[in-house]
DNA sequence: CGGCTTTGACCAGCGC
DNA sequence: GCGCTGGTCAAAGCCG
């Protein structure tokens, strides 16, 4: 199937459940509820996209198609993160047998122990490999894995910008896709966090992007007040500009990691297209201080509501599920 | 000149 | 064991 591209992330999302509403996917594992599914909100205190979901349905445009998908029963909402707290808590690395990279600093542990096994004699090549090594290495089968989350995004622009600055460092031709899949890391130095972004094979407008890690720093633009004053958080990673924006939105439920994803229609200007994504308990470890600061007004205004908002401004062409 | 992208190569994990 | 695939590195080139 041709999500393959990203099964490995969403593992079971795009299972087959949920395939004809298109861009509505919310997978359900046996035995849970939606509402069950919903109920984390409560291990991040505040108001989040579920209250929104569960409060406010209509006034989200948000389709949710609860297939049943027998895959891995969620575990636990996990405890309460702190702010710093590595998010590696979020994610089950268990069963999900995709090869997930590891965060760079994962691979120090291993080093050492590579260093003196490595018996290479040609001292340039073993000096290259052994710093491919060095950062390449994904040796330890039991590392957990970066929180991951990942959303779709109508878009003609690849990458969005959510604030924060990426340096692409590599790019992969991705099976039964004829787009590749893009990697940026957060330039920030002490930042590991990474994305992948690629476009979806089956609806080349629709791209996805997976963030992966927690930012230990302050998003840069608002570190730097350039928010507009319109902008809303919809998730402290980026913001919503209030102008531009048509948007649909469908929650895409990982139910592996117990993150959350949406996907988001937006036919705004490319040129300057911001990320719309939001993982309900990544949100506040992966972007904490925003989301926190910005609690109360997500309850009554932001999030979703704020995402919806413009289509009541903007008639909204229906826009067809994907 | 610094920051970023491109791109070929390398490595690890996985399935057969 | 081998091949495939995903993820990452790092040199080279590009760009403002």
């Amino acid at each position: 199937m041709a999500n393959s591209a990203f099964s490995d992330q969403i593992p079971s999302v795009y299972g087959g459940g949920s395939g004809g509403g298109g861009g509505s996917f919310l997978d359900i594992p046996q035995g849970y509820s939606y509402m069950d599914m919903l109920g984390f909100q409560d291990y991040y205190g505040g108001a989040s996209l579920f209250d929104l979901l569960q409060h406010h349905p209509s006034n989200i445009n948000i389709n949710i198609n609860s297939s049943v998908v027998v895959d891995h029963p969620p575990p636990p909402p996990p405890p309460p993160p702190e702010t710093t707290t590595n998010s590696e808590v979020v994610n089950t690395p268990t069963t999900n047998s995709s090869s997930i990279s590891s965060s760079s600093n994962e691979h120090l542990n291993d080093v050492d122990q590579e260093n003196n096994n490595n018996t290479r004699s040609d001292d340039d090549h073993q000096q290259k490999t052994d710093n491919k090594q060095l950062k390449a290495k994904k040796k330890n089968p039991k590392k957990e894995r970066e929180a991951r989350f990942a959303f779709m995004t109508k878009t003609e622009v690849d990458h969005l910008d959510d604030g924060y600055r990426w340096r692409k460092y590599g790019q992969k031709a991705v099976k039964n896709s004829p787009f590749p899949r893009s990697y940026y890391r957060c330039t920030s130095a002490s930042c590991g966090v990474k994305k992948r972004v690629e476009r979806s094979s089956e609806d080349p407008s629709t791209v996805v992007t997976t963030y992966e890690g927690t930012h230990k720093h302050p998003c840069p633009i608002t570190s730097r007040g350039m928010l507009p004053e319109t902008a809303t958080y919809i998730n402290p990673s980026f913001l919503l500009p209030q102008l531009h924006y048509q948007q649909q939105s469908s929650p895409l439920f990982h139910n592996q990691t117990n993150s959350l994803s949406f996907t988001t229609t937006t036919t705004m200007n490319p040129s300057s297209s911001y990320s719309h994504n939001y993982d309900l308990h990544e949100a506040r470890s992966f972007f904490p201080s925003p989301l926190e600061s910005s609690s109360s007004l997500m309850r009554d205004h932001g999030l979703l509501q704020d995402m919806v908002s413009f289509q009541g401004g903007k008639e909204e062409p229906k826009e067809e599920p994907r």
